[in-house]
RNA sequence: GCUGAAGUAGCUCAGCGGUAGAGCAGCGGUUUCGUAAACCGCAGGUCGUGGGUUCAAAUCCCACCUUCAGCUCCA
């Protein structure tokens, strides 16, 4: 009889061919009704797969990402039954599990109105309800083929022709696709969806193929987690960092200059406290600040070899019959002021940043508010050292990452990327970065994820996520190895302690990765409402009648000489109004004064959000409110 | 770049062949007020740009510009 070894390492033994369904029913009822597919020995499989041998075995739930992508998977064919039900003509693409949903494409003459999305969701709703099992059924390839051009569905064909594994279809009720699977056992699991709306999309995502309909949805287990998830995407809009952008006067878009901010006074102030903070913390960690030219003659990307790979991405511009273009990066001009002299083994490790202002040309499509722009403000920096040094340099990095990450309260990630296939340099270098990046990483006590062979062709790699306050994830900073680009393209040499030119390793980083993005995110990240130290307007002093405007003045003077952002609103409007507007505007403090303040010297205060705090002497408040700046808080 | 949608006052939007509209913001006045919108008045627009159809175009047609959603996640 098979043993089975559960996640607790308990071994229960069943008679063959029992489906791993039952097994969930000895357990726990609550388990059976929850899970959706079964991991037989690390394969995600269908819930009833009979268990024939000895096997480990775990329950998956929506809990799990792998449950979820089972879960959206078979929402999927469940829309695809619900649309082949209303337009027998459609033909169908593929149809998978995305990171937050799932999608069918499909071939249709008519374009999909939300209307029509409405009635597909009723029709899931109305299949749903008979809970019909998904059947897997293997199949022969020809009989497979048979089967789609029978339905017309050349899109099958073609993918069918394509395979050589074993082929299985998957039935539920009366439709039938071609499908790897897994599935959850029956539709009546699905309960909770949403089509979210429609899209063009190539089939097989090349523009020479016809352009499909591709549909896009979400569903859940229980209707809370859809009305989350719905309420989720509605705060995404309100949080917008274009309208909140526009709306707090921190940077607006022009039709004159595609993909490039115009940053607003109010903008550049939260461009210069990133700016200024970040400054100090490479101060502390001993980088040198450089500034290279952003007009560069072809010549150079020709050297770095961007000029083969990065063209279509680069401003080029005849002058004097000589070619130029902008500068997309920084790197390869940085190695001209490691150049400037002999470098010894003393002098390493060489930390070059800089804060400069890149230009990309990104194709039209791509462009997207703050997200992604054409002109591009980099905290890009680049560390030459020993490669002794790498770990020391990698962990100081990783350190700097951190502090500035948690200072947002971000929940920071890290994945490994290594050596890729068409890899260049020496293979022990290789060997030793990705140990030395590892090394690090489990120094810091970071779990990591690791991506296989997604390193760059001149080096192993460190990508950081960010999750932003909605559980959106972002990346962000980067810490990215160069033992090809930099040092052997453009021939870098230290002599060592044998008076021998030895080639530094190289290694490009950024933090925020690009401010325009980074305010970006942060703009959504905090809904507009900015920690002090960032807020354009920190305090905004508002007296009730213009009988106290000359105590407001005094008191935003003695603000302001303290180094307080401090705003006067003395205009002729009642309190009231003038609450409701910084309130709108976000400005973490607002201080009302009276009569009662003028004769006591105080402040009344009121936190954004929060509301009234009662009031303070003058002093006390510029005491707190200079200390929470100083700290960030 | 490709597919689709959109562009009217600073903002949000109505108007969709017949003299350009509203609310908010702005400006002027009245009011002097205690924790999220006082009242009255005024001003504000090459209807994205260029061309065409028409007696007449914001409105219909064509081209271009810009923005938005998507075009990578592969039975």
């Amino acid at each position: 009889m098979p043993k089975v070894t559960l996640p607790d390492k308990s071994v229960i033994e069943v008679e063959p061919s029992t489906p791993a369904v039952e097994i969930a029913r000895k357990i726990s009822r609550s388990l059976a009704e929850e899970s959706l597919a079964a991991k037989i020995n690390g394969k995600v499989s269908d819930l009833n797969t009979p268990i024939t041998a000895d096997c480990e075995l775990r329950f998956l739930t929506f809990e799990d990402p792998e449950g979820r992508e089972v879960y959206w998977h078979s929402s999927s064919h469940l829309m695809a039954h619900a649309i082949q039900s209303l337009f027998p003509e459609a033909k169908f693409g593929v149809g998978p599990a995305i990171d937050d949903g799932f999608y069918y494409d499909i071939d249709i003459d008519k374009t999909l109105t939300p209307a029509d999305l409405e009635a597909i969701e009723n029709k899931m709703h109305e299949i749903g309800e008979r809970n019909d099992a998904f059947q897997r059924k293997v199949i022969r390839k020809d009989d497979a083929l048979k089967f789609f051009k029978e339905k017309k569905d050349p899109y099958k064909v073609e993918i069918i022709s394509a395979l050589d594994e074993t082929i299985t279809f998957y039935s539920e009720g009366d439709f039938t696709d071609l499908c790897r699977g897994p599935h959850v056992p029956s539709a009546g699991k699905l309960k909770y969806f949403k089509l979210l709306g429609t899209s063009g999309a190539y089939w097989r995502g090349d523009s020479k193929n016809k352009m499909l309909q591709r549909v896009y949805g979400v569903s859940f287990p229980k209707k809370k987690m859809l009305e989350d998830h719905l309420k989720m995407l509605e705060e995404a809009k309100l949080r917008d960092h274009r309208k909140l952008g526009r709306e707090l006067e921190l940077f607006a878009f022009h039709d004159i200059a595609p993909g490039a901010p115009f940053w607003l006074p109010k903008g550049m102030i939260i461009f210069r406290e990133l700016e200024k903070f970040i400054r100090e913390e490479l101060d502390k960690l001993n980088y040198d600040e450089i500034s290279t030219p952003m007009l560069v003659k072809k010549d150079l990307w020709e050297q770095s070899g961007h000029w083969g790979h990065y063209k279509e991405n680069m401003f080029i511009l005849d002058v004097d019959e000589e070619t130029y273009s902008l500068k997309p990066m920084n790197c390869p001009e940085s190695t001209y002021v490691y150049r400037h002299k002999v470098r010894s083994y003393r002098d390493l490790p060489l930390r070059y940043s800089e804060i400069g202002r890149l230009h990309r040309n990104e194709i039209s499509g791509a462009l997207g508010g703050m997200f992604r722009v054409r002109q591009i403000t980099m905290d890009d920096a680049h560390i030459y050292c020993r490669p002794d040094q790498i770990l020391s340099e990698i962990n100081d990095l990783i350190g700097l990452i951190r502090r500035v990450y948690s200072l947002f309260h971000f929940e920071v990630s890290f994945k490994l990327s290594t050596k890729p296939d068409n890899a260049m340099g020496d293979p022990k270098l290789w060997e030793e970065a990705e140990a030395a990046l590892a090394k690090a990483l489990e120094q810091n006590g970071i779990k990591y994820g690791v991506k296989e062979k997604d390193g760059a062709f001149y080096g192993p790699k460190i990508d950081i996520q960010i999750k932003d306050a909605l559980g959106r994830d972002w990346q962000v900073a980067t810490i990215q190895l160069d033992f090809v680009m930099l040092p052997e393209r453009f021939d870098l040499t230290y002599i060592d302690v044998d008076g021998r030119p030895k080639r530094p390793v190289a290694i490009h980083r950024a933090v925020f990765g690009s401010f325009e993005r980074f305010v970006g995110i942060i703009t959504e990240h905090f809904a507009g409402a900015f920690p002090t130290w960032l807020s354009p307007v920190q305090t905004a002093v508002l007296p009730i009648t213009d009988n106290f405007n000359d105590y407001a003045a005094s008191v935003v003077d003695a603000l302001k000489k303290r180094g307080v952002r401090a705003e006067l609103d003395d205009r002729n409007e009642k309190v009231g109004y003038k609450i409701r507007e910084w309130e709108t505007k976000k400005v973490p403090y607002m201080l009302i004064v009276g009569q009662k303040e003028k004769d006591s010297g105080t402040v009344s205060v009121r936190r954004h959000h929060e509301g009234d705090k009662g009031a303070q002497k003058l002093p006390d408040f510029i005491a707190s409110v200079t200390k929470e700046i100083v700290e960030k808080n």
